[in-house]
DNA sequence: AATAGCACTCAACACAATAGAGTGCTAACA
DNA sequence: TGTTAGCACTCTATTGTGTTGAGTGCTATT
């Protein structure tokens, strides 16, 4: 069967109808709604048609039809249209997250913050993390007689606190000797463990053997850390009437806790970076998911990527949100070029 | 009127029964279930009594009766039983908080995800904090040619990151000289910035005013900052029936969103340190309460005092929750105790 | 090909009837 | 005088029954 143009014109009216208010749309609502110039006996016939090609359904037999998944699909990828960002909305974003922010986690938590407030969905951003983002150098500072902080800067730039207790703390020359000594280490060998020269290190430092050891430890064990996800918003979920329905509200709050399967889902991109990616409904393959749509998309950290996704009902009002997102994205990296002095 | 033991063993039946089920208790499910050798005619006197005295009330006029604020007040000061956390349970909450960690934020997000595991409730947990935590001293990273880490320990032992971009970074001997010169500013003067002192150290690292000038704005900033709160289990309050009011749960989100006041109710506690303390419904005196119950305590880190909070509905499990708690916070100030090597 | 008309379907709402849990009161009893 | 059985009464929750209205699909007509 063909798509005509009028069937476009009514998939478009339906989809553009059902996301403002939610109610499955009729041929009659269609008729009067929508200058199409046909009556709804005509636009019957063709919603007929377009059900049998999948991209619409009826929740029931007497009800109005809802988008399919695919119906949404052709949708985001053909007919949606621009949506641009008012000024002030705009200017909020920026607002929100160049006011004095020095440390990187806040300043994902504001976008997070921001993004939520602005598109009324949940957001979820991951921390930038580079998939081999190596140590750079590290640096030793005492606390007090049985503690050292180990500050770690990888090659791109990420600053980490670690601290570390021993028995036996070296004074602040010793420290700086063997923070040396590691940087040392670590440029020649990277922060795999080389177990000879570890050893032949840890010996040069035999009193503090033991805090020597702990810094290998804690070394070895940043590269296994996976990146941090903050979600905000969640709430948001709650004013959709699809969600008033405990249980599926239960739903959503339950894969909004599970960081990992949020990870993942934003993680697996393949297009390029800077990009703006829909999943919509079941395309996720997770049976959980089948009710939401995420957009998504990456920013970077030096070479390290993030990313950023806002998750809300298949319903959602994807042209809106996805030229906010592009715009907080590009708002957000100058922020990061400016705080990381690009 | 007087308390008569009948009273007192009816009143704990009506609030054991309601805490366990969440239905109004009847007199008869009392003569039935609670042998306490009387009618439920006899019952339904003293449940009239009962009644009189503000101790319980009635849902509508041909419900059972439930438990008001006061007797809920009474029954935990006066007749709640002590329960003992089960060993798998006490050594769940051990193990969860006292593998591997070595940062105390993920320490404290730890210990308010197990608590939220085991009691089924919303657990709060702010951020160990002084009133008056002074800075102890500062030390200096260069991180690139823009950017220098500076890590800051407090009186209390408190780590923090705050990364400075400046135009003009020095090199490592003048930054540990700035470090050196500004612990000593530090411990003549405190982190109140002195103008004229200040001015004079300034002046000493003139091509570097700029990074210099950020490092106190820096240092006065930390003051200011209000301690992190964090949530975790907020979903379990769905799990209780008196939300399944969509209206109802969206009310109690956004209170666990208002970190504020989550600080305020938690820190506002007159008594001493170690004690749990329980504030029941209206009690807070804040309409967005009433509902819900916080059972409280303290831990403390150093000279910092943070707080934990348990939150529930008014009909929880008080004894178990309070037992759970004082459990959880011994086995946290142990914890507590072997990282920062006490 | 488009549309008017019509019979049909089904969720949603309102309304009444019923069941059941619980109370308060009264009168009788120990 | 305290306790209890009995009973009328109240109110919620549930179930069943129309009724309404939005929407469809089919057919006959233009």
């Amino acid at each position: 069967m063909d798509l005509s143009s009028r069937k476009i014109k009514i998939l478009e009216a339906i989809i553009t109808d059902y996301i403002k208010t939610g109610d499955p749309v009729g041929s009659r609502t269609i008729s009067k709604k929508y200058p199409l110039g046909i009556s709804s006996a005509t636009i019957r016939n063709e919603m007929s048609d377009l059900e049998d090609m999948g991209l619409i359904c009826q929740p029931h037999t007497s009800a109005g039809r809802i988008p399919s998944d695919k119906g949404y699909r052709l949708y985001v990828d053909r007919l949606m249209g621009h949506y641009s960002v008012p000024e002030e909305e705009s200017i909020f974003l920026r607002d929100l997250i160049s006011s004095n922010i020095s440390r990187i986690d806040y300043l994902m938590e504001q976008t997070a913050k921001a993004l939520a407030r602005l598109t009324n969905y949940a957001t979820v951003v991951t921390e930038a993390k580079a998939e081999n983002d190596r140590l750079r150098k590290i640096s030793l500072v005492g606390v007090d007689e049985h503690s050292v902080v180990m500050v770690s800067v990888t090659e791109s730039k990420k600053v980490e606190n670690t601290i570390l207790r021993a028995a036996k703390i070296p004074d602040f020359d010793v420290l700086n000797a063997m923070s040396a000594a590691i940087n040392n280490y670590i440029s020649l060998y990277g922060c795999e463990i080389n177990e000879e020269a570890a050893g032949s290190l840890l010996k040069s430092f035999r009193p503090y053997g033991e805090l020597a050891a702990k810094i290998f430890a804690a070394i070895s064990d940043m590269e296994n850390k996976s990146s941090d996800v903050y979600t905000s918003g969640v709430n948001n979920i709650l004013e959709y009437p699809e969600f008033s329905d405990i249980e599926k509200a239960k739903n959503v709050f339950r894969i909004l806790e599970q960081k990992d399967i949020l990870r993942n889902l934003l993680k697996d991109n393949s297009c390029g970076s800077g990009t703006v990616q829909i999943i919509i409904g079941g395309e996720s393959n997770l049976s959980q998911l089948k009710d939401l749509s995420i957009i998504k998309t990456n920013y970077s950290l030096g070479n390290n990527i993030g990313f950023i996704g806002i998750i809300g009902p298949t319903r959602m009002n994807y042209s809106q949100t996805v030229s906010v997102l592009k715009e907080m994205t590009e708002s957000l990296n100058e922020v990061i070029n400016k705080i990381t002095g690009g």
